[in-house]
DNA sequence: ATTTAGCAGTCGTAAGTATGGAGTGCTAAT
DNA sequence: ATTAGCACTCCATACTTACGACTGCTAAAT
């Protein structure tokens, strides 16, 4: 069951209003800036009624009415404006994006670079999890005598690699085969199996016991190990620019949560987040997760290809400019599509 | 020129007190809890002269006494007591550093966490430049049909992987035998001279013409590209535990000069910083340079065998407890110089 | 000559009070 | 159903007062 269309106008006009000023409308300025055909008492009649169905709050009985968090959840649901992103900004954007980028985590961390720089909040990006990748290949290659580098090759191109120190001195030729062993007999399964099987072991020589082990230490650290570390966060002191948090207490909560980033693991990944391309989630204390303090994040789901490389996002107050943040997500999507290919994105207009 | 024993004592207390309270301290507070064996009228006076030697201020006329940053200079050169870490900070951190650890990035990292755990200050590392590193060998693995890594493996173990496209699709050996080749070329000059030098293009085969060119871009994104990059930062939000950032406006400007990790840049490698262990900086606006607030920094220089493996420390406000930072990066110096045999630190006292 | 007690003077902080105005809810008229 | 009008509420601001924390100075004591 809906709300009249002259309620939604309402309602629209509040959050529209809210998001820029952070500053409780009276009915009067309703009326002046947004519905001049309507009455102040109508219009407080309105809000009456609005405020009633859980939409709207006053801080005080003499002050203007403010958006509860159902009401920005309608807004971005159904009222929402579709705001169009300056020359400017999308310059800014494309800037960021204009040049090769190869490795997967660099994109993210460019992505949340540029919507940290345009929204003023916090950008935030989410380097997928490497468990359901397929293994490629593995490659080992020698450092020094007792260092070696342990290369994971994943479908899509992830790659992960890490120093690992190895004894014994073994030479070049034997850690290639060694290699190109494991990759024969791990090719096409998924990091998750991998690091779970212990059947697999069966199969292997007894020559190349030692480095298996290393090697699977390495892929249970990467696949296993959850997401932390795999979330960027950019911008997090843009957050104190943005009048609900210039009191030093919520100030510090919020930055406090953005730091233990594991916290931030089910906001980002949580149900409905998976199939849409943008996810929008509004949370009062708690109904974020543990710990995490009342706050909005907005996040898109990134392609190349058809290929998942991630998600990225803002976090930041409920009371957000919802519209633009959308419309970044949005365009940073297009801009990334043609990233490999070197194009432009369709409505790209060059100004100098 | 010196101060006398008694305005030491008096200066000390001051600044023992400010460290802890934020709060301006009075004659009869400093009797009390320092020198009961004075009136606090001559401790007025001394008060007094030593306001006029520049080293203590009033925030208004009848209030206590707050030190200048000449305080604090005088405190860290002179004045300090040796403060010794609790069992749980000890133990604190040695839990950081009790596993093994390969690669630089990854102690600093640790270092700057641990530090900023125990200080409740931000924890801050220097990942040294790599600009004078001699090249070892360089290593050239192939991942995908137009995909390479490049491995730049360096004296002390220092190691930079970057990912790169290449065309023609080479076979593995072709690339194996080319990175022997630039390793036996290159082999002990720095990653500076490489990527200065043109001169010794003409020793390049000419079928490695194109890989070489590939590989000298890597190399000069590393060698040339200055610190950005290279600067860690760990608990950026402690700070706002501080009192003197409760006030939003310095919170801000702090965070947001954090955020620019390039500014860090002069403050972190200064004059004087090279040489010696620990490096106390204290300074008033724009001392620390542009843009920089009103802070101090902290900096240990770290070694393992004698091979310098980087800077941390902490910055923060001007008031802060110099005697315990000092006993963390000391006692951290300690730590890490075992950790590659696996022994503890001298002083170490196990409890449960 | 140094130290100290005593006291006047300064100034910020906290608490209390008054005022203006912003905004609402309600009522009654349209 | 809408709206003008008005009484009422309550916050923000400014002003005043009182208190008390410290100092600096002077004069006496050591």
């Amino acid at each position: 069951m809906g709300i009249s269309a002259r309620k939604e106008k309402i309602l629209r006009a509040v959050v529209d209003s809210y998001i820029v000023s952070c500053e409780p409308i009276s009915s009067a300025e309703i009326r002046e800036r947004f519905l001049p055909d309507l009455s102040s008492a109508t219009i407080r009649n309105e809000l009456s009624a609005l405020e009633d169905m859980g939409y709207l709050e006053q801080p005080h009985t003499s002050a203007g009415r403010v958006p509860t968090a159902d009401a920005y959840r309608l807004y971005v649901d159904k009222l929402m404006p579709k705001k169009k992103l300056t020359r400017n900004e999308l310059k800014t954007i494309r800037r960021y994006f204009d040049h090769k980028m190869t490795e997967i985590d660099e994109i993210l961390h460019q992505t949340a670079r540029v919507i940290s720089e345009i929204t003023n909040l916090t950008g935030v990006a989410l380097i997928p999890d490497v468990t359901d990748a397929k293994l490629e290949s593995v490659k080992i290659v020698k450092l020094t005598d007792s260092l070696v580098l342990i290369v994971l090759v994943t479908d899509g191109g992830i790659l992960k690699d890490t120093t690992a120190e190895i004894a014994g001195n073994p030479d070049e030729g034997y850690l290639r085969t060694a290699g190109n062993f494991l990759s024969a007999a791990y090719q096409g399964h998924s990091l998750g199996e991998i690091a779970a099987s212990e059947s697999l072991i069966r199969a292997i020589k007894k020559e190349y016991e030692q480095l298996f082990k290393t090697i699977i230490k390495v892929i249970k650290k990467h696949a296993g190990g959850g997401y932390a570390g795999n979330i960027v966060l950019e911008g997090g002191a843009k957050l104190l620019t943005q009048p609900e948090y210039a009191n030093t207490q919520k100030a510090r909560a919020m930055l406090e949560a953005l730091e233990a980033k594991e916290q931030l693991i089910p906001a980002l990944t949580g149900a409905g987040a998976r199939d849409i391309d943008i996810n929008i989630r509004i949370g009062r204390d708690n109904e974020m997760g543990e710990g995490m303090p009342e706050c909005a994040i907005v996040t898109a789901n990134y392609r190349i290809n058809g290929i998942n490389i991630g998600n990225a996002g803002v976090i930041g107050p409920i009371r957000m400019d919802y519209s633009k943040v959308v419309s970044v997500l949005d365009y940073i999507g297009k801009t990334i599509q043609e990233l490999p290919d070197g194009e432009r994105p369709p409505d790209t207009d060059r100004d100098e």
